[in-house]
DNA sequence: CCCTTTTGGTACTCAACAGTACCGATTGAC
DNA sequence: GTCAATCGGTACTGTTGAGTACCAAAAGGG
């Protein structure tokens, strides 16, 4: 008796271009959730369907299927994180906005996973450490400074090393607040609380950059 | 023909307490080192001498010696973290003391393998990352906060919400060279690095919560 | 309509590792 | 010295999961 599947999927195949798809997506989420070593092929092979063929030739192994998602993990996942600077606005105002920006996509759900993800497995696969590094925290950190620079020249505030203040204004945002949140210890904070880190991070900075 | 064991240390039984003292050092070495998931029995018991036995007699199975060593894994790694302020000084010195010693502890090896661990690893043993919080950034912060009270007390800072204040400098310190640490993308700074670092930190956030 | 190629699904092998059983050796009490 | 209890070492069991083999069904060209 030709049987078919329990959930009644049949055995449709899908063009290769849309399993490949398929297969990167259920990949990324279980990655993201489970961590590299807890997550099993099984488990990406039940969301998307498919074989263990389908990974095998596609991609080679686990390992390869993970490093060949770590290019575009960085980009999905960090993507809102990079938006450019308004160019009109007070310095306040482009801080304040900007930081409302990163702070978000720090605290967004997928944003904390990849965090944890390239803490956890960045020892495995140091590209993805750096890829994360780079799309994330490094190049927000290179727009704040850009910011700070263009301020300095205007005459607008004090600030020796530009780089090494806006690497500590994004830390500033990654508080003991976020870490919690990390930690999964908290729930991410609402727009209310996130305002009230915003402005007291916004405010302790810009006046302590302040021509004295 | 009764054998020795290829190392030559015999069969020599050790009183059960410094067994046990033996078997928590090498598995707290082991879990820091590699994590819950990739840390092995057989490594601990490789290190520490013994048998399985040993572990099983005496906490249970994996699970319950990882919690087992939760409360010191934070009271051993983090100890140095957590020393008082000085009473004399002026606000800038006990800052910047404290943001050293601080520092210098986020940065140790050990520290970094904890922190790491717990990012990990707290999903599946939430108290860990609750103990890992309160020891380390949890009472960091709270120790500034209590030195910003003081200080608003005299008159000398200008601040609303201390305690936030102080979580935002600890995060100041957990800037992205620090981040980079973390993520082992480079070594740890040097003494001069560190106190460049603090220099600024410090700068900023008094400068910043100057009355004004 | 048939035949080749590719894919989905399943069954298998192999390795790592947690947990258990057991034997002999060591220790300490008597 | 003798004996009971315990410990070290090793072998075993069961499970999980990566990687492989194989078969049958589907797609597509002739």
């Amino acid at each position: 008796m030709p049987e078919k599947n329990s959930d009644g999927k049949g055995k449709k195949r899908l063009p290769a271009e849309q399993r490949e798809k398929v297969l990167r997506k259920a990949a990324l989420g279980v990655f993201l959730e489970k961590g590299y070593g807890a997550a099993s092929l099984d488990e990406i092979i039940r969301r998307a369907g498919g074989s263990r063929r389908s990974i095998y030739t596609r991609f080679g192994g686990k390992e390869e299927l993970f490093r060949a998602l770590i290019a575009e993990i960085a980009d999905l996942a960090l993507a809102p994180l990079r938006q450019d600077f308004d160019t009109g606005g007070s310095l306040r105002e482009n801080l304040s906005g900007s930081a409302d920006r990163l702070l978000s996509a720090l605290l967004s759900p997928s944003v904390l996973d990849l965090s944890r993800l390239a803490l956890a497995d960045g020892a495995r696969f140091p590209e993805f450490a750096q890829a994360y590094f780079e799309a994330g925290p490094g190049s927000a950190a290179e727009s704040f400074a850009a910011l700070f620079d263009l301020a300095r020249q205007r005459g607008e505030i004090f600030c020796q090393d530009t780089r090494l203040a806006a690497g500590q204004f994004v830390g500033m945002l990654r508080d003991n607040v976020y870490l919690q949140v990390l930690l999964r210890l908290r729930p991410a904070p609402e727009q209310q609380e996130r305002e009230k880190i915003i402005e007291s991070a916004v405010g302790i900075f810009l006046h302590g950059l302040e021509k004295r």
